[in-house]
DNA sequence: AAGCTTTATCGTAATATTGCAATTAATAAT
DNA sequence: ATTATTAATTGCAATATTACGATAAAGCTT
């Protein structure tokens, strides 16, 4: 169906789930890494760095965006990219909870 | 296309996506959280536990195994999974240093 | 106002993901 | 050997994602 369940899940979970899924694609993983590396990107900067049409970085622009992960100003015609820092450290404190978690110092099976 | 463009981005950045798009279920979430807890636990009672048919389950249950962040040891007609203690302490490592990035302390835009 | 630049949105095609019923495979129990 | 139990695989339907061309929107510049 393609349809998760969300339902059946604890919001902890779908909300780690949808988290992970914002870095789920590569671009993605770009955008946020240059973003930090500049601490500002104006879109059309991203499109000549990453290398996918300018639909396409729009696109996944909105996806970090909405979840509250990155921030965009209008500056005359360009919009300026940001990581939100307050939402980028509540994420982080949630994810690290979930990658944290102990290992076993001993072999189950 | 729904085809990631994997040959424009660095090896790191596919293999972080790689890694939280396996994170961008909430059923494998509730998959992996479950085996930390118990240390140990049969494809069935992830099965009871997480409510989604078996076939499903079991299909999560390859994608975490592929990637191999969990491991199965047959075990007579059951199966038993757990963490690979190994590779989820080098999957740690890779998003940790993602994640880490510093966030600006003063605002961009 | 007309034209330019930049970004967002729409529409669409291709592919991926999710979920389950039905079936198969493999071992255990009788 | 037959039956029961458990997990994997297959096949399929529904939905989601990715990517981009075409277009619209919004603000500059002249």
């Amino acid at each position: 169906m393609g349809l998760a369940k969300t339902e059946i899940f604890t919001d902890q979970q779908n909300e780690i789930a949808l988290f992970a899924k914002a870095f789920g694609h590569p671009a993605r993983v770009a955008i946020i890494q240059h973003l930090f590396k500049l601490n500002a990107c104006v879109c059309g900067d991203l499109v000549d760095e990453i290398g996918l049409a300018q639909p396409t970085i729009s696109q996944h622009l909105k996806e970090l965006r909405n979840l509250g992960l990155i921030k965009g100003t209008v500056e005359g015609t360009s919009v300026c990219y940001c990581i939100n820092p307050h939402n980028w450290t509540k994420m982080k404190k949630m994810m690290t909870l979930f990658l944290d978690q102990d290992v076993p110092k001993s072999d189950c099976c």
